[in-house]
DNA sequence: AACGTTTCTGGAATGCATTCTTGTTTTTGC
DNA sequence: GCAAAAACAAGAATGCATTCCAGAAACGTT
């Protein structure tokens, strides 16, 4: 009966003009019932809504935006969606923007600095009405200048960007993971351990050595460390692995500073035949399917992505609602797991 | 010297209206000049390109989409965004699109198929151009209805939907990969093979079950096989696992159909205490680090998923194009990987 | 009864860029 | 040197919805 839309024809959507044509009212007053205006007769919503229905009309997104002068669309520049640490990040983000009525354009830099600050340009043309930034560099000159320029709220994720920006802040307690984990090694007996760490360029790759820095310190002048910074990619998990199992004194326990460091490091390990607890300990930063399946499973230092993803958000709703309040900064903790990937170092258990 | 924009005031955008005041031409003028149209003096150019130079000027992306009635954005809707099939299908997806000028927008279904439909409806109200989908159910009434009645070109992706909704779409061959992965158990000796698969809702899930029967009429009929379909989680991964451990005729080699169900049937595996490769052997669907990095490592039924984004990306393509040919369907092959995981069953090597 | 309020509604301006139509100016051809 | 053609530019209509302003009708008050 009232089957409507015949997907034959495809018939154009409707437009209010069409609906108040209709209806025989002008279009002021469609839009006016649409919109809960109070200064609308009984009778003449009644006729309105009846074309509404008729017609099946719905507003047109991109006429409201405009005139409204909002996209109800947040950007999320992110260093790598095939990562699942980012990938809970983005999880936890959109479903809080969907509900508060936003969508949220991802794009992906690829871990290339260079389409960080084209990525947050090309949401400033497509007029987001804030951004959510996992950037590849916290430094990158034209980065900082696309941020301090954009014009629109901004939320930074597990990174750290100057204070004149003006940008809120989701970010992990890295230093205290790391430090607990180090803690933990050091009571196994450990006294040379390594730390494969990632790009100084980003917030958790200088936190983490910190931490390490900071449990250093209260076990006293005999426990040597070894910090190996570079990329958080799987080539620089081996390549720091390698250079680790090539020196003469080997550390006998590594820490691997993000899950495709892990990889690569494992990867090297097996190569050469080392066996996880055993023959070195190992800690890995980030839970995935991986660190419990091993065998020996992983000790990781370990942090709720969806969570922060979530805060990222509410933090950039914050910031977009009426009031619009300051940039404010939010710290989640990171907890350190022990598992029998870590051992007393051989000759001492 | 050109400093210009101060960061300060951040001075609204400049409109097409002052560009052409400050050039003193009309505004189609600009307009004519900007988008290359050829009935355009050379002094007139100038003084347009000057203006622009000087006010920073860039057209309002919404505006020009209202006029044009494209908004260059495609949306994709896709299952799970944490699976990293998945982040990997929206990876080459996006490559293609960004380059082509379309920018991508996500939502995640959360594999709950009421969301698709949802999703599907809120793409189409914001206008995209075109949309990629990843559904959670195929059959679903809503999601088929939204899909007959959006109105742009649609791709599926490792999906397939009634035709008569004209959509294009990428598939791989899973049947191919799953029937040289069975021959290649049954050639080891294995008589008693199950295979988890997931929701039958989803080609793949459809697909590889037909796979695994054509190896079997092929191998005769004293190979048993066993097929536990559900859903593709890790919780079901778990419970049939269980399941099959609980027989009193064990399976001697089992099959996970995904990367999810691969992580649940690994963790009751090794509850169990059950030794993979010597005990059971083992094969899983897709690459992830867990399957070459696992002790030993995971025979998988392999596929190229980045080039599966692509593809369905280039398939839209086509579609958004002037002529917009037919929808079309491309398939992918799959590869299988034997790895230490499978070995001959126990007292028959 | 006359005036002030409400309540409701229509019209027009607005946001911004595109494109068609029309009119002017310049160039070309014979 | 003039008609025809081409080049160029202005103005207005268009896409669609929002919102301010003003006018009309209905109501109440003294």
């Amino acid at each position: 009966m009232s089957e409507g839309r015949s997907s034959e024809t495809r018939r154009r959507r409707a437009s209010m003009r069409e609906v108040a044509d209709l209806a025989d009212v002008a279009i002021s007053s469609v839009s006016r019932v649409l919109s809960g205006h109070p200064d609308v007769s009984a009778e003449m919503k009644v006729r309105v809504l009846d074309a509404v229905a008729q017609l099946d009309y719905e507003p047109d997104f991109l006429a409201q935006s405009l005139r409204r002068g909002q996209t109800l669309s947040v950007g999320f520049v992110l260093a790598d969606i095939s990562n699942p640490v980012m990938a809970d990040i983005v999880v936890g983000a959109e479903v809080v923007l969907r509900n508060a009525g936003y969508s949220l354009v991802l794009m992906n830099s690829e871990n290339n600095v260079a389409l960080d600050s084209a990525h947050i340009r090309f949401f400033q043309s497509r007029r987001v009405d804030g951004l959510i930034l996992s950037l590849s560099s916290e430094t990158h000159a034209e980065t900082l200048d696309a941020i301090a320029s954009v014009g629109v709220p901004v939320v930074v994720v597990d990174r750290e960007v100057e204070a004149h920006l003006g940008a809120s802040a989701a970010v992990n307690d890295h230093a205290a993971g790391m430090e607990a984990a180090v803690r933990h090694l050091v009571e196994l007996g450990h006294r040379r351990i390594a730390l494969i760490s990632g790009s100084l360029e980003q917030l958790p790759g200088r936190e983490r050595p910190l931490g390490m820095q900071r449990a250093l310190a209260a076990a006293g002048p005999d426990v040597e460390s070894i910090v190996l910074p570079g990329s958080f990619s799987r080539s620089h998990g081996e390549a720091a692995t390698r250079q680790l199992l090539a020196r003469s004194e080997r550390p006998t326990a590594i820490i691997a500073g993000g899950n495709q460091l892990l990889i690569g490091c494992l990867a090297v390990l097996q190569e050469a035949g080392l066996v996880v607890g055993r023959d070195v300990s190992l800690v890995t930063c980030d839970d995935v399917p991986l660190t419990v399946l091993y065998q020996p499973p992983i000790a990781s230092i370990s942090r709720d992505t969806v969570e922060l993803g979530r805060v990222a958000a509410e933090l950039l709703l914050e910031r977009l609602g009426e009031d619009g309040g300051p940039p404010r900064r939010v710290v989640i903790p990171t907890v350190f797991r022990p598992r029998a990937s870590c051992a007393p170092p051989n000759g001492s258990g």
